[in-house]
DNA sequence: GTCTATACTCAGATAGAC
DNA sequence: GTCTATCTGAGTATAGAC
């Protein structure tokens, strides 16, 4: 059955979301999902194979749904704003952002997941300057907007976890709101 | 000797920096320093009491370059380019912000790490609210300012190691650059 | 597909010799 | 202060039974 395998992924992306990297373990993961860390390898064969995959669900995930809750809407400053109610939500489950978490243990990951990471970054970089082509007037590109705002919510996400609070995202909100431009 | 001691602080800052929280271990810290990890452990009680002092130690390191620096400096704009100068040298050696390192890994943490990171981003943040009073006009609150600042530096630094570039903070100098309330 | 058993490595921590 | 030796627990990974 796939339904395991599928479960796996599941199962180790929240890990990851909720704790770190490194807790997405064949033993916790097994544990997680009933089974013992020999089967978890019979599903994949290392680890570093599984965390990429876990990185390409996730990114298709998020496109999945970005795209489903903006495909009628147009306004810059409304685009933005979904994207960030995307963050919003991953912070009131005390989420990590995966790329922040695959970037803080960027050293332990193989070529092939920080291609995973790279692909993402890039892919909401573009959905954020496309976003913006009918802005007019921004003081910077809109390839140096898409930079900061994706720096700024993954950071924001990181701050706010170890503050234990919100204020950064909602410092992050009341920022994109006062944007003249958009 | 208390030589020795200062000596793996320092280390295991490097450690966490140049690779992940996890990396400062008692056995690679002994290895680094050219002792045992039983003697590590005869200057540290325990992991949790290492982190605390290596975090106290990044904050008064931090405050007293970043005052050094700038003691005759006043105007808003000119000040958070300091601050911005920090990261870009921490970004130039591939070094993580600590503070990202230990919110990514802040479920490990016990509460007194977590209070000393807690008290560092108050800090800063209260640097950067008071280097903004002379600034007038800003769209959103000097905190709130202060927040998306912090926020994208420590982001920024996150998505570079992982994008191995340096457009991210690159975008953030932009960003402090084109404020016109500055 | 899942299990047991096993090998190896690494982690934190402690006892006791020098 | 530093060492050796040792305990416990967790990690990745594999071989082979069912």
């Amino acid at each position: 059955m796939s339904d395991t395998r599928d479960n796996l992924i599941r199962l180790a992306k929240q890990q990851i979301r909720s704790d770190k990297l490194a807790a997405a373990s064949f033993r916790e993961l097994g544990k997680a999902a009933g089974i013992k860390s020999s089967s978890v390898h019979y599903h994949f064969q290392s680890r570093d194979n599984l965390l990429t995959e876990v990185f390409t669900d996730f990114r298709q995930e998020f496109f999945e749904e970005l795209d489903q809750r903006t495909f009628n809407i147009n306004k810059p400053r409304q685009r933005l704003l979904v994207l960030l109610s995307l963050f919003e939500e991953y912070q009131s489950k005390d989420w990590l952002g995966l790329p922040s978490a695959y970037a803080a243990g960027s050293k332990e990951l193989n070529d092939e997941s920080q291609q995973e990471v790279k692909f993402f970054l890039n892919q909401v970089e573009g959905w954020i300057a496309q976003s913006l082509s009918s802005a007019s007037f921004l003081p910077i590109s809109r390839e140096s907007v898409a930079k900061v705002l994706i720096s700024s919510l993954e950071g924001a996400l990181l701050m706010d976890r170890i503050q234990q609070g919100q204020s950064y995202l909602t410092a992050v909100r009341e920022w994109i709101c006062s944007l003249s431009s958009l």
